[in-house]
DNA sequence: CGTAAAAGCTGACATATATCATTGTTTGCC
DNA sequence: GGCAAACAATGATATATGTCAGCTTTTACG
């Protein structure tokens, strides 16, 4: 077997939960988990699947979101390279909440519930080492909820493209590397497409942003700062 | 001292994650708890605070708000008899994120954190059970950012209203038992005071709700449930 | 009690945002 | 390379919600 497929030499690892595993834990999961190649705008899980374990990321950027009554899909956070997902409903034991699909070309892999389960009940480091994360998202879960329900569509937009510089980072020329589309734009803030891309050309008027083809780029970080804070 | 103030005594305990605790580490908890009487409006702790331990809830209810740039509270949860407060923050170690306020007159217990962090470090039933809780309580916060974005302020209103009844439950005449203020309803949903009362005025008119003094009542739960799912 | 403060109510008006319709532009693909 | 499908852009219009201002009712408290 490839060692690069081994969790034990995956760099990935040190961004998750899975670093206060063992070095035998991580052999089990290791030997029982299956990588995977998931192409954009292909779906992981739904909402409602029964999830059997949870997905690692090792590569490529995942929205998970949720379908309102309305037929308007939420996303309520981007999942990255280290990230596990699937987690609260394979600890809970309830199906997902969320759907997951790839914004771009993904590799990922499954890890069986079993391996997870049991670490859980046999290794507090472990155990530990997830509530953390999950306390970690709470917070910013917190934290949207009160953006969302608190302030503009305009600020939440101007605040958005400043997440996804600071989270995903920008290339030689200033374009934002992770580029989503005014719909997946307009599904994070939760606007309606139109005004989402009304917004954004706005913005670019302003010589807040900039674009070039699909990309997007920030000219001025500051400014945008200054809106989103209410300026 | 008293045998109804030990925690092995309480049942507000079968309620959160402290009943997976053994009997030695809740005489711990027991013996280094501290009762207190919190009144109506009173603060348990604001945003910021640096928590010296969790605060559990014997009695009352409380509101855990974050005030947002626009100087407006808004209100993410109500935590009742039986939830612990203040345990994401210690877990993380990080500052409070919200500010608890009391929405009645309460009784709760504050733990030192040390006793909360041992058992955490110790004890992996409690630690899975802590982070059961905290799954749980990110699944909802995930509804809630869904319900702000994609509904209007009407439908949550109308939730809002199914919420305290299914939650605090109503008197022998049909009026709910946990009476809040227009003002805190606004900051629940997430909207203006003066828009909350002309709603909940429709919603009288239109026999959906009706009203006595402070307390307010469900008269058509039907009616209520069909405009929250938008009909 | 009685008075001040807080809470509740209502109207008029401003504005942000959604919706619908149309057109232009890019992209993937046979 | 050309065509269909997806995506982006923009105008016109409707609507929900916020804001400001004034007024009434209830509550707190000296």
């Amino acid at each position: 077997m490839d060692h690069k497929t081994r969790c034990e030499n995956c760099i990935v690892r040190q961004f998750n939960s899975l670093r206060a595993m063992t070095k035998e834990e991580l052999k089990r999961v290791s030997d029982s988990k299956l990588t995977k190649t998931i192409k954009k705008g292909e779906a992981l899980f739904e909402e409602g699947d029964k999830l059997n374990g949870v997905y690692c990321v090792r590569e490529g950027v995942s929205k998970l979101s949720k379908l309102s009554a309305n037929g308007k899909d939420q996303i309520v956070k981007l999942a990255t390279k280290g990230e596990v997902m699937g987690q609260r409903s394979v600890i809970v034991e309830e199906s997902a909440n969320l759907s997951a699909v790839a914004v771009n070309d993904m590799e990922v892999c499954f890890i069986p519930k079993e391996a997870i389960v049991n670490t859980l009940h046999s290794n507090p480091d472990f155990t530990y080492e997830v509530l953390r994360h999950m306390a970690h998202h709470l917070k910013e879960a917190d934290d949207v909820i009160v953006n969302m329900s608190q302030k503009t569509v305009k600020q939440r937009i101007a605040e958005a493209f400043l997440y996804l510089k600071n989270n995903y980072g920008e290339d030689n020329d200033g374009y934002l590397l992770l580029t989503l589309s005014r719909e997946d734009i307009a599904n994070v803030v939760g606007t309606a497409t139109e005004s989402c891309i009304r917004i954004i050309s706005e913005f670019k008027k302003k010589g807040l942003l900039k674009s070039s083809g699909k990309k997007l780029g920030i000219v001025n970080e500051k400014g945008l700062q200054d809106l989103a804070d209410g300026f």
